[in-house]
DNA sequence: ATACACTTTTACGTAACGTCAATGTCAACA
DNA sequence: TGTTGACATTGACGTTACGTAAAAGTGTAT
């Protein structure tokens, strides 16, 4: 049995121009030409494209395409895991993206709707996306994508009496955590005021609160170099401070 | 502030291109060029830009870029949203990609590692379970103990050179039966391919092959509803076609 | 004979730049 | 003061996988 092109594009569900652009990029060349030049295409070429469109449904490149079918001898295992790898990763990529349409959305809702609000929807926007430009990595790292959805969604959530809540515990456990510093004692009713205000805080942001990731959170407050800044701001050994203090809070001192 | 291209560009984290191609599309033209030409950039350009380079990290394109950020009546949460609609879009195409790849990869590994001969009987005698569970009732009332003793039997004693060739035949049969109900004729090449190829198939089962028992299980294809729903599960009808193309083939199709 | 369906090659357009190439400008240093 | 090196300009081609003409020839039916 042979086809011209429109025969065989018909055949296919593809366009004429993809039959030539195949046979100019030589992936499916016609089994001959008639007299006229017009292309002939025979059983074998059905089967290859066959082949070509499977390939292709599967987002492979044509030039990929052209590796797993012309030779033989081509790791198609491997070139379908990369590829596989090189899906998840624009899955990946899509979800933040949509994640972050999301907020930007929320934004300009709460924008059109609430003109008194906007420059605190404005500043919890800003935050969000502040952290997650400096944290986002290291956070989404330790913690894991959904946690850090979740916290994000908790957070634009927020009533405004809520967030100013959370300021002014944020502001107590700094507050708190001075005192105790100048105490000395990470023991002392102090440190464990400003450990127990922070989990407080924490909850805010967190859905299940565990001494676990807490402490972990309080190590990396010591590891990275963002949050010592941030702590020792006034007093240099703040934040290896609070970090025992929180150590001992959680029990998680003794291994 | 004054900023050149590449001043700006370096701040920005982009590339100069970028900049040249942005005044050449109108969207982020220089907000003066000094006597020799040079692009010249204030504050507002600055501030556009971080518009700009905004909006493409949730992936609008620079057309709807320019929309948004020129015209101030622009429906920007309708456009973000329709955007957004786009990306679920996205993203489910690529589950589908994805979920695609995982099969065809678990395919090509089981042919891979064909040589591991347990997972090889493991993976027959799974089949036979399977098909013995699923059809074995009616397979035996319908050609009886010994037919399908024999035809199990078979399939046990085979090699592994053979198993891929059935595995392929199968495959094979799958796609062009899907060219074949496009094309839309059962009378047609591809569908009478699909038929011998499914001829081919049977006849590693059966040790007798009869054109009788061919357009009988073709008939049953169509009365039972699991193998119908199997050969229907991409398009509705091609169960149906595919066993008139059998009864065409075996010329049973005329009682 | 004519209409109509089909074929061919050639070539530009797509999105968002990357990457030369050829040429001009500016600040600094010997 | 001349030269060097960093920076600027415009222009143009390349990228993917075709879509979409345009111009011209071919096949078949009426």
């Amino acid at each position: 049995m042979e086809y011209t092109v429109h025969k065989l594009a018909k055949m296919a569900g593809i366009s004429t121009r993809t039959l030539r652009y195949y046979d100019e990029i030589g992936l499916l060349k016609p089994a001959r030409t008639n007299s006229s030049g017009y292309r002939i295409y025979g059983k074998a070429e059905v089967d290859k494209l066959q082949q070509i469109l499977f390939y292709k449904e599967l987002g492979v490149s044509l030039d990929r395409i052209k590796d797993i079918i012309t030779s033989p001898s081509f790791d198609i295992l491997k070139a379908l895991r990369e590829h596989r790898e090189k899906l998840l990763d624009k899955r990946k990529q899509l979800d933040i993206l949509i994640a972050n349409l999301d907020k930007t959305i929320a934004l300009h809702e709460r924008r059109g709707t609430m003109t008194d609000k906007e420059k605190f929807e404005g500043f919890k926007q800003k935050m969000i996306d502040e952290n997650e430009k400096k944290y986002g990595r290291e956070i989404r790292e330790k913690y894991g994508d959904e946690q850090v959805e979740r916290s994000y969604r908790k957070l634009k959530d927020m009533t405004e009496e809520q967030y100013a809540e959370i300021e002014k515990l944020g502001n107590s456990i700094l507050e708190t955590l001075d005192l105790a510093f100048e105490a000395g004692d990470p023991e002392g009713p102090l440190a464990q005021k400003a450990a127990d205000l922070h989990r407080q805080w924490l909850c805010y942001f967190w859905d299940s609160y565990s001494k676990e990731a807490h402490a972990g959170l309080a190590q990396m407050y010591v590891d990275d170099e963002r949050f010592t800044a941030y702590y020792d701001r006034k007093r240099p050994g703040t934040a290896t401070f609070f970090r025992d203090a929180i150590l001992i809070y959680t029990g998680m001192n003794k291994q």
